[in-house]
DNA sequence: TCTGGGGTCCTAGGACCC
DNA sequence: TCTGGGGTCCTAGGACCC
């Protein structure tokens, strides 16, 4: 049967699920920051009116957010991440095919069928995970994905729609597609616009009605993917299959500039360790580590960044072998005299532990040691008791210069019982 | 003073093979 | 002057996404 797609899009997701547990944030300026505090990463409504810009750094919108009492919060991913399994779960109970595509947005496919039908179908689980959940979300859908993605963001800024809009045999679309802006388009950058705009192509409908061999070498495959999806062509389809990935990163910036080795290692063992368990929750294993640092990325002449890579002699998820591997890079990128803000390691070659290439020389010897039920029971005890129960060589100071500043975050109010929120009731007397 | 973190895919160019 | 043809694999860098 012939299908197609919606996309479900949480409404600013991060300042929804802040205010979820702040109701009387309701209609009130709220935004959230990056790790660090650095930029603002999300916004509600009324913090998007007052013209703060998204991904505009803190301190340069300070007197923006003083001058209209914008209420600010540290990112608290503990929280986001719970409220968005909730969230794809509710999709799942109506669903077969969901494509969970972000941390707040999912794609899945629908039945042709009327029009009418489907609108209604989708304003029901709009007001499913509303009542469910508590995050609202607005519903586009389209033949295309791309094109759901339009239809989408209609959805979102046209009030009079409540929150779906379906451009799937909607007669109006070259309309849609020309009121909007072809840097709107998903996958279509600033780079890509620039190129676009040289050659006067302005709006969706531009790019749809564009010479397809000039996208073609233009833009590559994927820009004239784009322009196909934009002519109701599908060529990405729905992955709702969980994949394997092909990398995992865990990376930093320093709440403070770091110069000396042993905050280095302690900074590197603790993102090491996040790394590997990440390895471990996904039954993944990675034979290659590479460790990267950074200093000042916007000081000319202190910056230095480099980076080192070790492939390890088998696949492993165990945290003690990769830590080793990661202190021989450290050990090789180390430069004394340098203001370090940032580290990050990669782990790369990863695949599945139950299809690992057995090494040809070790025969029954496993060359690297197993410590599977040492790991088992770490991330047993992190996950009962919080991540930093149990770590590898970290010392216990609090104020630890590496670690990230977040000074305004939200309680973990759906995942730690010592922070559940607490319902005050009227005295009876 | 202050600028996130985590991913994917594509291409070009180099090294190498027969 | 002029230097084959066809291929694979790897890496770095670019572009994009949320």
């Amino acid at each position: 049967m012939k299908k197609v797609f919606a996309l479900i899009d949480c409404n600013n997701f991060y300042a929804s699920c802040e205010r979820l547990f702040r109701p009387e944030l309701n209609g009130q300026p709220v935004v959230v920051l990056s790790s660090n505090d650095g930029c603002i990463v999300a916004r509600s409504n009324e913090a998007k009116v007052l013209g703060i810009p998204m991904g505009e750094p803190l301190f340069k919108v300070k007197h923006l957010i003083t001058r209209n009492n914008v209420h600010v919060f540290s990112s608290n991913y503990a929280l986001y991440g719970d409220l968005s399994h909730r969230v794809m779960d509710v999709l799942r109970q109506m669903e077969a095919d969901v494509e969970v595509y972000s941390i707040d947005e999912a794609f899945i496919s629908l039945p042709v069928t009327k029009v009418w039908n489907r609108i209604k179908y989708a304003a029901e689980l709009r007001e499913k995970i509303r009542k469910q959940v508590g995050i609202p979300v607005s519903i586009g859908i389209a033949t295309t994905k791309t094109l759901a993605k339009i239809a989408n963001r209609v959805a979102k800024k046209e009030a009079q729609f409540n929150g779906v809009f379906d451009l799937a045999g909607n007669s109006q679309i070259d309309q849609v597609l020309e009121k909007t802006d072809v840097n709107d388009v998903w996958g279509i950058g600033r780079r890509s616009t620039e190129k676009l705009n040289n050659r006067r192509i302005y709006t969706a409908l531009d790019l749809k009605r564009a010479d397809e061999a000039w996208v073609r070498k233009q833009l590559t495959v994927v820009g004239a993917r784009t322009a196909m999806e934009l002519n109701g062509i599908s060529c990405i389809s729905l992955e709702n299959a969980p994949s394997c990935p092909k990398s995992i990163i865990t990376s930093r910036s320093f709440g403070h500039p770091i110069t000396d080795l042993d905050n280095l290692r302690e900074a590197v063992i603790s993102y090491v360790s996040i790394a590997g368990e990440k390895l471990r929750k996904q039954g993944v294993e990675a034979d290659t580590l590479n460790l990267f640092v950074t200093t000042r990325p916007f000081d000319e002449q202190a910056s230095y960044s480099n980076n080192q890579t070790i492939t390890l002699r088998q696949p492993t998820s165990s945290t003690p072998e990769l830590i080793t591997a990661a202190m021989q890079c450290l050990k090789s990128l180390y430069r004394p005299g340098c203001r370090y803000r940032k580290i990050g390691v990669m782990l790369a070659g990863i695949t599945n532990h139950r299809y690992r290439q057995q090494d040809l020389f070790s025969f029954s010897q496993p060359t690297v040691k197993e410590d599977k039920p040492l790991m088992t029971a770490l991330d047993k005890i992190n996950d009962k008791w919080g991540r930093c129960t149990i770590q590898y060589g970290i010392t216990t100071a609090e104020d630890k210069p590496w670690s990230m500043q977040q000074t305004r975050k939200s309680p973990a109010y759906t995942t730690n019982w010592l922070e559940l929120p607490v319902v005050k009731t009227a005295s009876l007397s």
